[in-house]
DNA sequence: ATGGTAGCCTCGCTA
């Protein structure tokens, strides 16, 4: 069962090379972020025709997030919880049951870039990540294997950034937000990607500007992180970088992990 | 040297 994450930013403007992705990586499930549309203008029937099924939880001009499966889902839960007065489309979250495997609770997240530091946007960005610690917390009581995919906004480490001093004051990399990402590992979570890839400086996002791709300025900011009852089944993880040079790209590329049935 | 680019949908905001 292959899993993945791709920040996708704006669905429609990216179609053609999000779709030609999909044929190519053939993922059982895949968590969208950055759709940037309403919930009813997401192009589900080019998914559909791809033998995918939608959850989809849009917003207009910013945000929005999806979970695509090629297996029923069941469940479906749009939002994190924890604050109702919270309107931006962030997080949604579904049960895959692949026939002759078994389930995975997926949830697709993309959160809060929280720039510039010291404003109410790094406040709402901790606070959202608080909120995804206790969603956390309450699925690991179930015992089940879950996969929390997406845009953390969060470069984990010094090896996962080109140059660690040109960030240090980016709410990317501030400590606050590398505290809260290594809170979430040391509930029991595994990054699949660094489980599965010892090499440091694997990136997942290139800056549009100043020409960051071509000078291989980029940060590992899109991650998936597995339960222990999924880590158990981990076979594989990887980033598909070759995305990132295809034309009319995403800032951000595909990551991936595979589960034993 | 506080730049640079992209998307949305108005010309500013978010990233």
């Amino acid at each position: 069962m292959k899993i993945a994450t791709y920040n996708v930013n704006s669905v429609k403007a990216r179609l053609e090379g999000v779709l030609t992705w999909f044929r190519e990586a053939q993922p059982d499930v895949a968590c969208l972020q950055e759709i940037k549309c309403e919930t009813p203008a997401f192009p589900r029937a080019a998914f559909e025709d791809l033998g995918y099924n939608c959850a989809v939880l849009g917003q207009k001009t910013y945000n929005g997030v999806a979970l695509l499966s090629k297996h029923p889902m069941e469940d479906i839960q749009d939002g994190l919880p924890g604050d109702d007065a919270d309107v931006q489309a962030r997080y949604v979250e579904a049960t895959v049951t692949p026939k002759g495997a078994r389930a995975v609770r997926v949830g697709a997240l993309y959160l809060p870039n929280g720039n510039p530091p010291n404003t109410e946007k790094f406040a709402y960005k901790l606070a959202w990540m608080e909120r995804l610690y206790a969603r956390a917390k309450v699925l690991l009581a179930t015992e089940e294997a879950f996969a929390l995919c997406g845009d953390y906004n969060v470069i984990p480490t010094a090896e996962d950034v080109w140059d660690e001093k040109a960030m240090a004051e980016d709410a990317l990399a501030r400590p606050e937000s590398r505290r809260a990402f290594r809170k979430l590992l040391h509930l029991g979570l595994t990054d699949a990607f660094r489980n599965c890839d010892p090499r440091g400086h694997q990136y997942t996002f290139w800056d549009y500007q100043a020409g960051a791709y071509q000078k291989g300025h980029g940060f590992r900011i899109d991650h998936i992180l597995l339960s222990p009852q999924a880590a158990d089944r981990l076979t594989g993880a990887g980033i598909d970088a070759h995305v990132r040079a295809w034309e009319k790209p995403s800032d951000h590329v595909p990551v991936w992990c595979t589960l034993k049935p």
